[in-house]
DNA sequence: TGCAAATGCATTGTGTGCAATGTAATTGCA
DNA sequence: TGCAATTACATTGCACACAATGCATTTGCA
């Protein structure tokens, strides 16, 4: 009758939370290696495959990242050649973030990642859709 | 009938898991702070108030964290006084951590974090566990 | 209209997180 | 038993991730 702990780290949602994400992402780093790209570049990619071109504000809210992750990423990603970055004529304050003509080629080399990394996870389609629905959920709670 | 983009954000179970599992440490960290302590810290913590002493391989398989993470980690919660650090007599190669009484006195302090936050995860106790069970389905598919 | 507050980004500092590599100790097998 | 392979850590290098701070621009309101 010793009751429930609290800090025992199986009672806690954050560690399998925690394991999960970062083990799932390092599924990625092999595969994104032979892109040249890591799993922040991919995933900033994978917005501006779909927008064009968007602030790194906007980005920063898609992305849940913040300007000293972005900023720094950004300009990587532009002396690779994938992205151009310009201040808005607009709104001096706001940088915009363009796809070159080579940051949309790497798409189609991208195209088949995410199969890849399908296979090395081996959960039935209605536990991944299920986790998938409960996480979106505990992500609008939190904010 | 564009069918099924696969490079799609919201498209990605890795996405939500990365965001949610930034998000909710992100919440420990006001909390720890409090206690001079960080999240990976706490969380190596958790294992030694369960152990009182461990060997680094076996926390580090504990918590999927390599050396490269750990020995720095460690060495900085021994100069802060919680843990010690001690080459094993048995097997010259293994290192042995244990808690110090400082270390296993910040258990009584860090017994409310777990219950703030909770508070500040406001999703049904269901889908936590879930969300739970769903997690841990899928670590031990990636073992 | 002028100025305080807000906004958008950049920078700095700290702490991970891991692959790759190095080193010393231990093990296992020919 | 001797030595190659393995094991357990430590180190190095690179890439985040974010809080705190700074700065220039823009906004909103008295």
């Amino acid at each position: 009758m010793s009751g429930f702990d609290p800090l025992k780290l199986e009672n806690q949602l954050c560690f399998p939370l925690y394991v999960a994400s970062k083990e799932v992402i390092r599924l990625y780093h092999a595969h994104l290696a032979e892109l040249d790209l890591t799993y922040t570049q991919y995933i900033a990619l994978m917005v501006l495959w779909e927008e064009k071109s968007i602030s790194v504000k906007a980005l920063g809210e898609k992305l849940f990242l913040d300007t000293g992750t972005l900023t720094p990423l950004l300009k990587s990603m532009e002396n690779k050649g994938l992205v151009t970055r310009r201040r808005s004529d607009k709104d001096e304050r706001s940088v915009t973030v363009s796809l070159t003509d080579e940051g949309l080629a790497l798409r189609e080399k991208a195209l088949c990642v995410p199969a890849k990394i399908g296979s090395c996870i081996p959960i039935p389609r209605e536990d991944a859709a299920e986790l998938y629905r409960l996480l979106y959920k505990l992500i609008s709670a939190l904010k």
